[in-house]
Parts: structure tokens; sequence; C-alpha cells
DNA sequence: CGAGATATATTCTGGTTCGAACATTCGGAG
DNA sequence: CTCCGAATGTTCGAACCAGAATATATCTCG
């Protein structure tokens, strides 16, 4: 049996629904969302049926029963099996135990910030500000709803961390920014240079700018 | 037409390289390499050569020239068009000012944790944050030698951001793991309770777990 | 009571991504 | 001078994934 690779989450979401109780695949999915997992684990409908066959295949879960409800679609019942809750116990404790590398959009973003001048990023990175605050008051009113029913606090977990992580961003772009704005950013006047000759006459001239910019971008 | 789907960075690394200079796809890849953008763009050579096959698709960028250097395989230069320029500066806007929505790994195992029992957890979580530390070590050093060659800082700003990042996480998991172990992490006797229950007769019961665990799980 | 919206449930399609395999040249150790 | 490992470059196939397409049942609102 080939090791399946384990990176799609959704696949160990599976087995944790499953190690609760038998499901047919959209069944899973809307449990997913009435827990908010759908925040936590990218979820959508072709994956989720693919994740189930793969699983299958390698012998984790399978099939318990096909039922058929009036002239629906049939629909598949499945069940996890011992090696499948092995797997689940040992992914998600290589999970916590080890930090695995992610490549999140905006730090790709920043890698290419040269691109843009300094008032421009000023301004958009103002705009994230906006974003930001307004994704905090959302997972805070998640958490209070949570708490308000009487959840204990190990089920929302992921969004106390979700939210750890959006402040920290929250205050790298609040710094980033007004650092920007007042020229105390390190060589603020440097990159605003380039950028005011590179589009001084019309529009952006790629070659001026990368002859502009060539010295900088590699480090020897 | 067709709008070509902004889900992979690594586009934009290749429409920001050709946007210096043409080049050919290895070329490309040792450039990123050498400059430390293989850390937040996810990077590898198969993805590469589809990724730049379907910009050239899309008129972004095109070939510009095709040497062969000896007998090894004849390689294919490629430079940026106008409308890649354009889509460069559009998509890197957009990353800026739009926060995406990411699904980091941790925060789904954070999702399923109950699977675990407390202690496994705490051990698991301080094993972590021995790598979350060495890796704040490894993005400081990165940051001191690009600081030691005198590189500007908006050169190397990913890395600031990543260690804030990094900082935060090790914030929160040193929290948490303190909170579990020393008992004042709210519900901790509940869910210490079910486990122990779950697993006192030999290994792990489904069963009695998923029942045991049922009620807690599906907010009404 | 009929039309459109919503919920139930799965399949399909085609693009994307990964990892390995391939093929050549170069530099250095013996 | 020759063999081996590292560097130079690209291609391939299989798995993976997102989003749309499909098809039926039920709800709802005038």
């Amino acid at each position: 049996m080939a090791a399946r690779s384990r990176n799609n989450p959704l696949a160990l979401a599976v087995l944790a629904l499953l190690w609760e109780r038998p499901m047919h695949p959209y069944e899973m999915s809307m449990t997913l969302r009435e827990r908010r997992k759908d925040e936590s684990v990218r979820l959508n409908f072709g994956s989720l049926y693919s994740v189930v066959d793969s699983l299958v295949k390698h012998g984790l879960i399978e099939a318990s029963s096909t039922e058929r409800d009036g002239n629906r679609p049939t629909r598949t019942v499945y069940r996890i099996t011992d090696a499948g809750a092995t797997e689940a116990i040992d992914w998600l404790t290589d999970l916590v135990r080890t930090p695995v590398k992610e490549f999140p959009q905006f730090e790709a973003a920043l890698s290419f910030l040269p691109l843009l001048g300094p008032d421009d990023v000023v301004r958009l990175l103002r705009l994230r500000l906006g974003s930001l605050e307004r994704q905090v008051a959302g997972i805070e009113a998640t958490l209070a709803d949570a708490a308000a029913m009487g959840l204990p606090a190990i089920f929302s977990l992921e969004s106390e961390y979700e939210v750890a992580m959006v402040r920290a961003e929250l205050a790298f772009v609040t710094t980033l920014a007004t650092s920007i704005a007042d020229g105390s950013f390190e060589g603020v006047e440097l990159w605003r240079d380039l950028h005011t000759r590179a589009t001084e006459h019309g529009r952006l001239d790629p070659d001026e700018l990368a002859e502009a910019l060539a010295p900088y971008l590699s480090p020897p």
C-alpha cells in the first residue's frame, strides 16, 4: 500500500468525522460547515469526492452501505478502518509537533514590493488594515457566539489561533505603513527616487526601472 | 483571452523576474534561489515550466529567442509583454491591498485537537516550540546577513514579516501549552476525562470516544 | 398551485502541481 | 586522463484540485 501524501488536510477532516460516525460525503461537507471547520480547512465539493476516493483506495476508510432515498442520487456511506484511525492520530500528532513551511501570498507580495512605489504601497497597506480589522471583528464574534452557547474552549481553539495571527499581521502592517509614510523606513528615499525616475516620463518604463534596480537586486 | 487564475504566486515571481530582464526558466529558478525568494514563493522545477507555458498562452510573456549552447538541451529565453507588465502590477496591488484567506495546516490541526489527549498535546506543543525557536533564529540570521552586506530593508521585508508571524505563533503556543499543563485551560478536566475513559481498556475505542464526544461536537 | 429559489448529492472536465526521470557538461580527485 | 558527483536544463506522467455541470426534491411566497 503506497503511502498517501499528507498534503490535503481535508483528508484529515474526513478521517476525524468518520471517527465519530459513518457518513456519506455530502453529510461530511454539511457537518464541517455547521461546525465552521470550513474556515480552517479548505473545503470544496469537487475535492471532497476525490479525497474520499483516495482514502478508500489506500484502505483508510471503506464503503459501509449504499442507500437510495426516494429518487435522489444513490449515496454511499463510508466508515473509518483501523488503519484509518491510526493514520488520523499519526498525522495529527505530526502536524502539532512539527511546523510545516507555508507560503502565504502576502509574504510573496512583500517579496516583490519594489515593483510598486512607496506612496502606492502606503495607500494599499492602509486599505489592508481596514480588511484586517474587519476580519478580527468577525472572528471575535464567532468566538463570542461559541462561548455564549457554552461550547468548551477546546472546540474553538482554531479561531483563537486565527485571531492571534491576524492581530500579529495587523501590528506588522501598521508599523510598516507608518514607517514608510513618515520616512523612517530605511532606504525609502532611494526607493522613491527609483520609482519617480522610472515613471516620470509618462508611464512605467520597464527598461529604465530594471537598470536602476539591478544593482540592488542581486546579493553578491 | 481567458483571464488567468491568480492562485500560484510563482507566476508573479516569473513576471517580476522578466520585468528586470529576459531569462530562460532554469535561470529564473537559480535567480530566485540566490535571492532566497524560494523561501517566500513555492518553487519547484516541474511547476515552473508549466507556469511559464501558461503565461505564454495568455500572452503575458513571450519567447524572445531559442539558444543552443554546445550540445545541452535547447533553452528558450522569455521576455515580458506589455500585458504582462500590467498584470504584474495589478496582481501585486491586489495582493497588498486585500488579504486572501489562507488555510495553515496548524490551524487545521487545532480544529481536530480533541482527537488527542491533553497530556499528549502538551508534550507535542513543547516540541513544536523548539522548532519555532530554531526557525526564528534562522530567519534572524538571514536578516543579519542581508543587513551586513548593505542590502536595503525593502529587499528583505518578506523575512521581517515571516519572523513576526513565527513569533506570534510562538507566543500563542507557549500560552496554550502552559495553560493546558497547569490546568487553567477552560474545560481541560472534561477533555482529559473523555480521553482517559476512551483509552483506559487497552487502546483507543473509537465507538466509546465518539459517543462521549458527540454532545460537544455539534453546536445546536 | 406553480415558479423560482434552495437543498440534496454526485460527476465531469480540464487545468495545475508534484516528483521523478532524463540527458548533457563541467570540475576536481586520484 | 578518466571517473564520479554536482551543476545545467528540460520533459513526462500521474495525481490532485477547483469549479462548473448535472439531476432531483423540497420549500416558499404571492
